[in-house]
DNA sequence: AAAAAATACTTTGAATATCAAAAGAAAAAA
DNA sequence: TTTTTTCTTTTGATATTCAAAGTATTTTTT
């Protein structure tokens, strides 16, 4: 393995390592501002799973989230008390609850945006157009490589 | 925003947003095998700090976890008795507590590392040495403005 | 139409993770 | 020799998670 190559290596074993590990509590410092004090990095990740699109079930977003819907149910009574999020019996099936996001979590959601927004531009500030196509490459690869893993 | 550059936009958000959050999920799931049943990826995390190096005392493995040591206390007792971790009060300063990994916790430390190896190969295999050059530069400038929001 | 099965969700009980604060033991400083 | 500091563990409280049991509603079968 040549240096140059090694290099790399190092580097990028440094990002799985420890800057994967790192993130979700550098992410929840960051975004915990005296705004949104009382939502944890968790309750924020799940307000990103409701989304502002259409109410969404507990089963279809305890699903993109990777937990039961057990798990969800306590989450979301969490943030109902808390006021971030709408929780509603469905009228045309009236075992389904939909949930969205309230007026609060829909600002708690554009908080968290911005903080994507300013680390892409982060990320991307000095690659030009065909630099981003290869990072963009690279990583769906990277996704790729997991999802493949994951079976 | 011109469409093209918008894709990028979307495919680096979905990276961020959904990959990251994943990863460890599906890192876990990868790692505990037949063979390492009884660990979970928070304990593959801790045997990674704990280290194949020179034994380290508890105070500095909890920092480098981001953790205090009242809580690696709790985990490291469970590593002991699943036998991965061995803890050994030091001869020259008898308050420290010196944590090295067991020759199963080697095994452990090292298969993680395998799974490592297989990621970077995967994401590095289809790339020439310029573009390898572009991830590791957008990569290094992801960790440096997560350590910088940090504060 | 009634009974059985399936579906969507909540509750419960147990395990684990976490922190702050108190407590214990040993070393260093006064 | 006290006092203070350092390193670690223990304790009590809160949060997260899952599997399994329970509830309510809808769909399917008979």
């Amino acid at each position: 393995m040549e240096v140059r190559t090694m290099e790399h290596y190092e580097m990028l074993n440094d990002v799985l390592v420890n800057l994967f590990n790192e993130i979700l509590v550098i992410e929840e410092k960051a975004l915990i501002t005296s705004e949104f004090r009382d939502i944890t990095g968790n309750d924020m990740h799940i307000l990103e799973a409701v989304g502002i699109q259409e109410p969404r079930n507990m089963s279809s977003v305890a699903r993109t989230l990777s937990v039961t819907v057990g798990t969800l149910t306590i989450a979301i009574n969490n943030l109902v008390k808390k006021g971030y999020v709408n929780r509603v019996r469905s009228e045309e099936d009236r075992r389904v609850v939909l949930l969205s996001l309230s007026e609060k979590g829909e600002k708690a959601f554009y908080h968290h945006k911005k903080f994507h927004d300013d680390m892409i531009r982060a990320i991307t500030e000095d690659l030009d157009k065909e630099e981003i196509e290869v990072l963009t490459r690279a990583l769906d690869k990277l996704r790729k490589f997991f999802r493949q893993y994951q079976k």
